[in-house]
DNA sequence: GTCTATACGACGATAGAC
DNA sequence: GTCTATCGTCGTATAGAC
C-alpha cells in the first residue's frame, strides 16, 4: 500500500483513542515504520493537514455506512438500533468505537482551528440530514425530524463518551432502549 | 484569596475550553501573575495534581447546583428543563458550559491516567443517583429510572458537544423540546 | 520518495536564593 | 511562600544527502 494510505489508516484510530494533541508525529511515524522525512513529503503542512485528511476520510466512511445502513432497514428505528447494535460489538471487540464519532478526537474544541472545527459540523449536518430524510420518509414532518434527528446524534455521542469512561458498552445499550420512546411518543 | 484557590478557580474555565492536554502550566501562571516556583509548591505533584483537584471542586459544583435545582422543582422533567435553561443561558452569555460538563475537559480519554478516569466515572455515577433519586419519587421504578437518568445524561453531554461545535445554543434547545417524551412516554 | 541529522521552541518540572 | 534561573525532554518542523 502506498506510505500516504498507510499513514492516514494508523493515525486514524490513534486520533479517536488518544485525541489530536495526545498524539505526536513522532508516535505515528514509529507506528508506521517512517521516517520524519517521509512523513512530512506527504504532508507538508504537518499534522493539522494529516488531520484534516483523516476526518475527510471518516467522514467518507461514516457516510457510507450510514446510507448503507438505512437503506437496508424500512424504518427509522429498525436502522439506528442496528446501528447502535454494531457500535456496541465494536466497542466489546476491540475496546474502542470504530465507525462514528470523531468527537472523540477533537474534543479540545476551544483550542482547535476553525478550519478543524468546522469539518466537524460538516460532519455532523451530514448525519442529521441522513437521519431526518429516513424520518420524513417515516412520515414526520421536517420540523419534528430536525429535533428527533438532533436528539439522536446527541444522545449517540453523549453515549460513546459514556462508555469511554466507564470503559463498559451499557450505556450505548440504554440507550437504545431508551430511543424508541423519543420515535414512538404520542402526544 | 489565598493563590492555591486561585490557580484552580483559574484553571477550571481553561481546562473546559482548552481541555487537559490543550493548557499548559506556563499559560496558567501567567494568568495567575505567580511563579513556577510558587505553582509547584502548592501543587507538587504537577499538573496531573491540578487537574484532580479541579475535578473534584468542579464535582461538588455540580452536585450542589443539581441537588439545588432538583430540590425546587417538583417533578424532574421541570427540574430537568429548569437546569438545561441554565446551560443555555450560560452558553449564550460566556460563550462556555459554566456549571456542567467536564467532558470537554477529559475527551482526550484514551490518554488520560486512571486516577483521572475514575474520577469522571464517579462524578457522572452521582449524576446519575441525583436523577434516579428524583425519578423513583415521580413513580418509576429503579431500572426505569437508572435507564431514563443516563438517557439524560448521554443526551445533555451530547448536545453540550455539538453546542461547541457548532457555536450555537440550538442543540440543548432542541434536546430541552425532547426529552420530555422519554419522560412522559405511554407503551 | 525516503533517509539522517538537526534546529528550535514549548513542555513539565527542579534547584536554590530570598 | 515566592522568586529567578535552569534542566532535560519532547514537540513540530526543516535541510540536505541518497
Amino acid at each position: 500500500m502506498d506510505t500516504k494510505s498507510q499513514i492516514i489508516d494508523i493515525s486514524i484510530p490513534l486520533f479517536q483513542q488518544k485525541g489530536y494533541k495526545g498524539v505526536g508525529v513522532t508516535e505515528i511515524i514509529k507506528a508506521c515504520n517512517i521516517s520524519k522525512g517521509s512523513f512530512y513529503h506527504h504532508f507538508p503542512n504537518g499534522k493539522e493537514e494529516l488531520l484534516i485528511t483523516c476526518l475527510k476520510s471518516i467522514d467518507e466512511t461514516i457516510t457510507t455506512h450510514m446510507k448503507d445502513i438505512f437503506k437496508q432497514y424500512p424504518s427509522t428505528q429498525e436502522a439506528t438500533l442496528a446501528m447502535i447494535d454494531i457500535l456496541v460489538s465494536d466497542f466489546d471487540e476491540e475496546g474502542r468505537i470504530v465507525v462514528s464519532t470523531f468527537t472523540s478526537i477533537v474534543s479540545e474544541i476551544g483550542s482547535l482551528s476553525e478550519p478543524v472545527r468546522n469539518s466537524c459540523s460538516d460532519l455532523y449536518l451530514k448525519m442529521q440530514k441522513i437521519y431526518c430524510t429516513k424520518l420524513e420518509a417515516d412520515g414526520f414532518s421536517k420540523e419534528t425530524a430536525n429535533s428527533i434527528a438532533l436528539m439522536m446524534i446527541a444522545s449517540i455521542e453523549g453515549a460513546i463518551m459514556l462508555c469511554l469512561i466507564q470503559k463498559s458498552s451499557q450505556p450505548l445499550k440504554v440507550i437504545s432502549r431508551e430511543l424508541p420512546k423519543v420515535l414512538n411518543y404520542q402526544g
